[in-house]
DNA sequence: GACATGCACGACAACCTGTCGTACATTTAC
DNA sequence: GTAAATGTACGACAGGTTGTCGTGCATGTC
């Protein structure tokens, strides 16, 4: 079938993470440098033997993704993030945008404030942060 | 393992459409009630008598999904998006907020301001939106 | 009736994900 | 030094999803 080359591109640039990488990845989001041995008594508070083979895998495919550098410096691998939460976020939203809405994020963003899914706080935050990139001030 | 009861209610809630689904739902959402017909000659130019199946397979399985309605009363069936586009990219939107950033929208925006991939028309474009809805239009 | 067109749906291959188990390396304990 | 423990590498597999096709059935036209 007719495909659009774009977003096909940019999914093999980004590919989704699935549901037990994200759980991974929401731990060395919150922590760097975690060994294996830590991230599976996180994951599986009842570990048993085949499940460190299972964290095992899942590190290792992160790594093929890009998602996850490992330090092999010593005999038991320090793992981390080489994508920051935010930059993953932020590139998953580009490719909802790309996909629907040909890269606006507007139309998005209008649909959920007509709902009143977004609360008064949260749109100040954003006003906030949009008035910032206005007049360029302290932050960088 | 474990998991986060609320992002997978939301993704059964909203299942994300793959690939071949979003170009079916694509041509609904620029027209309505569309024979299969129609909709097989947009997706596949050169239509052999096989692809007649896909597509109502797709049609389908969009409808058991809840995001096609079709209309039995003529022998040929007439399909319509039972969503919006806006409706599924603001749903898919939350999805994402809520695996990434505990439901905030704001982290997600501030990195893509950072990383200068909002042009300064789509902030105005924001900006204007968030306005409006800070002031309501009309009055009150 | 014969034929064309459309719908319903079973079947299948390809892919991805989470899981496990096995093989091998290295460190630690005796 | 050998054995046990721990860790890494990775093949294998089941379950799910997706895109595809084909076949059977209904309904319309001539």
């Amino acid at each position: 079938m007719r495909r659009r080359s774009e977003s096909r591109e940019s999914a093999s640039k980004h590919p989704p993470l699935a549901n037990a990488e994200l759980a991974v990845m929401d731990l060395l989001w919150r922590r760097d440098r975690l060994t294996a041995r830590h991230i599976r008594e996180q994951i599986y508070p009842d570990a048993t033997r085949a499940q460190h083979g299972t964290v095992q895998r899942l590190l290792q495919r992160l790594e093929d993704k890009g998602y996850v550098e490992r330090d092999r410096g010593l005999p038991v691998h320090l793992f981390s993030a080489s994508i920051r939460r935010e930059a993953y976020a932020g590139g998953q939203l580009e490719v909802l945008a790309e996909k629907l809405t040909g890269g606006s994020l507007a139309p998005l963003i209008t649909h959920l404030l007509e709902e009143k899914r977004i609360s008064r706080a949260e749109i100040e935050r954003l006003r906030k942060i949009l008035d910032e990139r206005k007049s360029p001030g302290g932050r960088s």
